[in-house]
DNA sequence: CCACTTCGGTCGACAATGTCGACCGTCTGT
DNA sequence: ACAGACGGTCGACATTGTCGACCGAAGTGG
């Protein structure tokens, strides 16, 4: 049965939808977008919202997503490898760069980010786990595009968004780039995302050298970089970070 | 149509069972797990794989949750409109109080913990959003199973379980305890599920008083309690901020 | 205050759809 | 080298989800 199941397909892309618009949803909304008819979207949305992955506001009718998938998304976390092995690490490095961590993996067209550790004595910053981030201008999603070809494919897919006048959006300008990455075995991105913010990231991979995730730091341009280039005093901490994730992921097993 | 979608069923039942087993399932496991024939959970689990709600592990053909779930659970915390009015006042209760705070609403047989504010000038602390407490033992479900008739009804479905001592077991006990929390206006739970701690709960209504979660803060015995009883300067915070959450929530809609 | 529209939801007929169990190649451990 | 278990495929069958018409309620504009 080479096929994927139409009702289950279905429900996916109603619950990517109700992700996708910020505000709550009718049923009558969500069959025209997705093209159904209105019944059929009915028992989809029903059956979804008895498993408690989308919830219905009961007087106005709308839907929304459920509970369920907050759940089920922190069960994804505790049973992640990379994200178990890497904990430690990532606070190590967070502590000697005195900067932001993440750790990503490729996810469609983007880097899900898995594990955030805030930067020591900052005032209150919110927890990026779950959110996106771009492969084309961040040091994760570099990292990424420069090792893994699944990611460098999902790049042909649309055209690169320009976050700041520093974006690179061309692609010629990013496979450049990239060889340049593999190269030196680190990435950086300075403010080609979000103004005033730069990035040091490098490749995590398992014990066959396959590529898995990546790790950064992240902050202010002020702090991580020097002279127009960031310090290579940050760089070293981050490919050792890097490094030893790689390889606790590779003694892991058997 | 007043039956649920089947297939849909049985794939949030392999979800389910992803995210209980801690460690990844074959699928001959799930499609005995589940009582199905191979080639049907097969179907289903390929699908879910294709839509990023599984992923396999390429080696052993096993399978795990997906990261999509993650982003959609991230999401469901987005448009959360509780949460989204809660963050301020849960921010402040923690500062007055010096303790962490946690936001819950019901979810099946539990409360699902949607906010979480660390203790203030406290060490490490891992990021408890998206987990599940009893509905019996803690301040939070304490609340919601004195206000909910929902909840309350969860907790004929099975035996009550025992964490510590202290845990009120008996349906009795439970119902006399939430007759007192109704008359007093909010909750406490002294090391009933973990030794060492005690919590202090109130509830969140919305403008038609219909109980949507609860508000607590958490903390060790030592701090929140005094002469064996929680400090009444606490009491006082926690039922401010529930009132305060309220009345934004009132105010919100309209 | 009443048509008129649009909403969420239900119903029943139809056939497309998912399900089942046998089967295949591969790997593992004996 | 064998036996068993693994993940995966295939094709027939009928169960199952789908569709479009229909319903009452709520809202809207005249």
């Amino acid at each position: 049965m080479p096929g994927p199941i139409q009702s289950l397909s279905r429900a996916a892309a109603i619950m990517r939808l109700l992700a996708g618009g910020e505000r709550r949803l009718g049923l009558s909304e969500v069959a025209t977008a997705l093209g159904l008819a209105k019944g059929t979207a009915h028992g989809i949305l029903r059956t979804l919202q008895q498993e408690g992955f989308v919830e219905q506001d009961p007087e106005s009718g709308k839907y929304q997503l459920g509970a369920e998938l907050l759940r089920l998304g922190q069960s994804y976390l505790d049973v992640h490898e990379l994200r178990a092995r890497a904990l430690v690490w990532a606070d190590d490095l967070a502590r000697a760069a005195g900067e932001t961590v993440y750790l990503g993996v490729l996810h469609q067209q983007g880097v899900l980010v898995v594990h955030h550790v805030f930067r020591p004595d900052d005032t209150r910053q919110v927890l990026e786990v779950g959110s996106m981030q771009p492969l084309h201008s961040t040091a994760l999603g570099k990292v990424l595009l420069a090792y893994d070809p699944v990611a460098r494919g999902e790049l042909n897919e649309g055209p690169l968004e320009g976050y700041t006048s520093r974006t690179l959006t061309e692609l010629g300008d990013i496979d450049a780039e990239c060889a340049l990455i593999r190269e030196r075995g680190w990435a950086d991105a300075i403010e080609e995302t979000w103004e005033g913010v730069a990035s040091i990231g490098a490749l995590i991979q398992d014990r066959r050298r396959n590529p898995v995730g990546a790790v950064c730091i992240s902050g202010a341009v002020e702090r991580v970089c020097e002279d127009g280039f960031v310090r290579p005093s940050l760089v070293a901490s981050v490919r050792s970070a890097a490094r030893a994730i790689s390889r606790d992921l590779g003694a892991g097993r058997f």
